[in-house]
DNA sequence: AATGTACGCAACCGCGTCATA
DNA sequence: ATATGACGCGGTTGCGTACAT
C-alpha cells in the first residue's frame, strides 16, 4: 500500500517507515518535543529527512489523532468548509479534532470521484450546460456553480475557482473601479475530476489558473439568485453524497 | 482461479511564507 | 533591504488491496 523502503543518493531512507523507526520518532518526540526538525532526525538515529519525520509525526504518531470512518456529522463539515474554504486543508482539520489536514486531502479526493460518478451529479452538469454561459467565446464555453457566499475582493467584484481554474465575476456598480468593465472567465472544467463549484482565490496568473477574460459584459454579472438556489439544492440535498 | 481495474492510503515533492542573520 | 534556512501546505504519485470480469 505504500512506497516500499529505499535508500536515495545521499542515504537518506525514503518510503514506508518501520515499527522501530516509528518507535524511535515518538520516543525521540515526546523526551525532546521538536523544535528542530532537520536535526531531528539525526538526534533521534533515523536515516529519515527531518521534513519526512515531521509528515509521519503529524499525520501519524502524534496522540489523539482518529483513523478510518468519518462520522455523518465529519463529512458534513467537510463539505461544508470546502464550500467556504475552498483546499485550505489545514484550516478544515482545524475544526475537526483529530483528523489532518492531510487525511482530510485524501477523503476529499475520494469523494471527489464517487459524486462525479453520482446520476445526480451528471444530472446537474447536464442542466448546467444547458445554461450557457453566452459571453464565452466557442471552446471555452463552460458553466460553474457559484458558492453562497462569494468572496468579495474589494469591491472589485468575486472570484471563484474550479479546483485549477478561475472565474472572475467583477461588477461594473463596483465602488471603487466603476470604471471597469463587468466580466465573466469561464474556465475549462474536467466534469469527472472536478465538482464543479468552489474555491475562491485570486487570480495567480499561471497557465492553469489563468482566466479567459472577456471584454463584454454586459451578461456577465447576473447570476440570478434562482441560478444559485437551483445549484446549491442539486449539490446538497444529500441525495448523492453518501 | 487468473487477470484487469478502481480505489484508498501513505509518502514524496515543489513552492510559498516566515524568521533570522 | 536582502539572503538564507526551516517549516508548513497543497498537489501528485506509488503501490497494496478490494472488487469485477
Amino acid at each position: 500500500m505504500v512506497r516500499a523502503p529505499f535508500y536515495d543518493k545521499n542515504g537518506v531512507k525514503k518510503g514506508a517507515w518501520s515499527r522501530d523507526e516509528d518507535t524511535r520518532l515518538s520516543d525521540y518526540i515526546q523526551k525532546h518535543g521538536h523544535s528542530n526538525w532537520r536535526q531531528l532526525p539525526k538526534l533521534a538515529g533515523l536515516l529519515r529527512c527531518g521534513k519526512s519525520c515531521r509528515l509521519r509525526w503529524l499525520n501519524y504518531l502524534k496522540p489523539n489523532l482518529k483513523h478510518g470512518n468519518y462520522t455523518s456529522e465529519e463529512e458534513e463539515i467537510i463539505i461544508k468548509l470546502h464550500y467556504q474554504l475552498g483546499n485550505k486543508w489545514s484550516l478544515i482539520a482545524e475544526k475537526l479534532p483529530g483528523r489532518t489536514d492531510h487525511e482530510i486531502k485524501n477523503y476529499w479526493h475520494s469523494y471527489l470521484k464517487t459524486c462525479s460518478k453520482s446520476k445526480n451529479y451528471k444530472e446537474t452538469i447536464s442542466e448546467l450546460k444547458s445554461k450557457p454561459c453566452d459571453t464565452v467565446e466557442e471552446n471555452d464555453t463552460q458553466h460553474f456553480v457559484p458558492p453562497e457566499n462569494p468572496i468579495s475582493d474589494e469591491g472589485k467584484g468575486f472570484h471563484y475557482i474550479l479546483e485549477s481554474s478561475t472565474i472572475t465575476i467583477s461588477r461594473e456598480t463596483s465602488v471603487e473601479d466603476n470604471s471597469s468593465p463587468a466580466s465573466i472567465n469561464c474556465p475549462v472544467m474536467e466534469e469527472d475530476n472536478v465538482a464543479p463549484w468552489l474555491v475562491f482565490e485570486s487570480f495567480s496568473g499561471d497557465f492553469w489558473t489563468d482566466p479567459c477574460t472577456l471584454d463584454d459584459t454586459s451578461t456577465t454579472n447576473e447570476i440570478s439568485s434562482e441560478d444559485i438556489d437551483f445549484l446549491i439544492q442539486n449539490f446538497y440535498d444529500g441525495s448523492y453524497m453518501f
